[in-house]
DNA sequence: TAATTGTACATTGTTAACAATTAATTGCAA
DNA sequence: TTGCAATTAATTGTTAACAATGTACAATTA
């Protein structure tokens, strides 16, 4: 069944906003003005300041007080390096306990979010390959460790996405996770690590 | 020298909620009602509401939109074991990058802060114990890996501490991290490495 | 000229009133 | 009494005005 999740005005705009960012539209270091933001999702400044807190906390934007926030910037390569580490300790974790214990529904929501990846890379729309992307590994995340997990991945993807340049430059990306949801279609768990250590680097 | 930290309206409230939380003074599933706060700490609702998103994205609170935000519950075991996992990745790291690569101030800084945690321990303070405790892993975590790497750790740390019905019975504790510091002082980071792994459990 | 002080402006921080939503209560009917 | 609907109360969400702070630039002094 489908979900049609219905989205809070706050969350939509935490939505766009963290695609801005992980686009690579909003460049590190850009000032975020409150004011213009209100005017630009036509609110006032109260649910803005609560988004950009929330984006703070996910380690996109940095604040400090009474100046204002901007875009993070990228991560060295060695906590790029420590961020992956952290990445595939939490998803090889996930993939494990989901062993013997994921529905049919489960496994077709996966493939149907792959599809949607397909989509995307069909059309070149890159950004929305990249949301997709985090969607598939937040789905599975979700279900293995319910909502602490996911707090605990989140924001260590988030920060990790926004020093890809590039989606990576091929079909491969979108293969890689029908391999992976292959592997826990048929409970096969170390296929399925293998699958995520190729697919998270 | 001494610094002699400002600290804002909001992080004053933030610190002293996440004591009520870590110390258990504030249960899980106590709802926290925003308008009681702001009565408490003498202002109005909007810091109040800055500090509760903060918070939640800290992992110490739950949030549910329109209802409102309330002590987050402890971590399950296989969860747990997780964090800690992440966490002595993440100490370990910074452990490694101060090899030859730390001031002797920094040091005595880390000494005046075991100091003061044997200080608590003597006066059986053992909130304040665990807030030091935490203060002192923060403090070589920022000073490897700066602001970055803080903010991957610090939501796993604060979780994890939620779990601990009390503090470990002994001046064990103290010792250990006196050991640590002597391990970074002769810059033998694999001693220092196995220092954090006793500690961290 | 260089450094410092003072002033005007732009921006964030805070407040209190109001709107929207959820939770609790009451009243009614089976 | 029990179950349901309508109403009321309590709480969160949003707004706009105001306060406090920081930034940039001009004026002043050594």
């Amino acid at each position: 069944m489908k979900s049609n999740k219905i989205l809070s005005v706050r969350e939509q705009i935490a939505d766009v906003l963290r695609s801005d960012v992980i686009s690579g539209e909003l460049e590190p270091n850009t000032k975020l003005n409150e004011q213009q933001l209100a005017e630009r999702f036509g609110t006032s400044r109260g649910p803005i300041r609560d988004v950009l807190i929330k984006l703070t906390k996910e380690g996109l934007l940095v604040s400090k007080d009474n100046v204002g926030s901007s875009v993070s910037s990228p991560l060295t390569p060695e906590l790029q390096k420590l961020s992956i580490d952290i990445r595939r300790k939490i998803e090889e974790y996930a993939v494990k306990h989901l062993e013997n214990n994921i529905s049919d529904e489960d496994l077709a929501q996966m493939d149907a979010i792959i599809d949607k990846m397909q989509e995307h890379f069909d059309k070149e729309e890159f950004t929305e390959l990249t949301k997709t992307d985090i969607e598939f590994h937040k789905y599975f995340v979700g279900l293995a460790g319910g909502e602490d997990l996911t707090n605990l991945w989140y924001p260590v993807v988030l920060r990790m996405r926004m020093n890809y340049q590039r989606i990576r430059n091929s079909q491969t990306l979108v293969d890689e996770h029908r391999h992976i949801v292959d592997a826990l279609r048929k409970n096969d768990s170390k296929l399925a690590i293998s699958g995520i250590r190729k697919n998270i680097k």
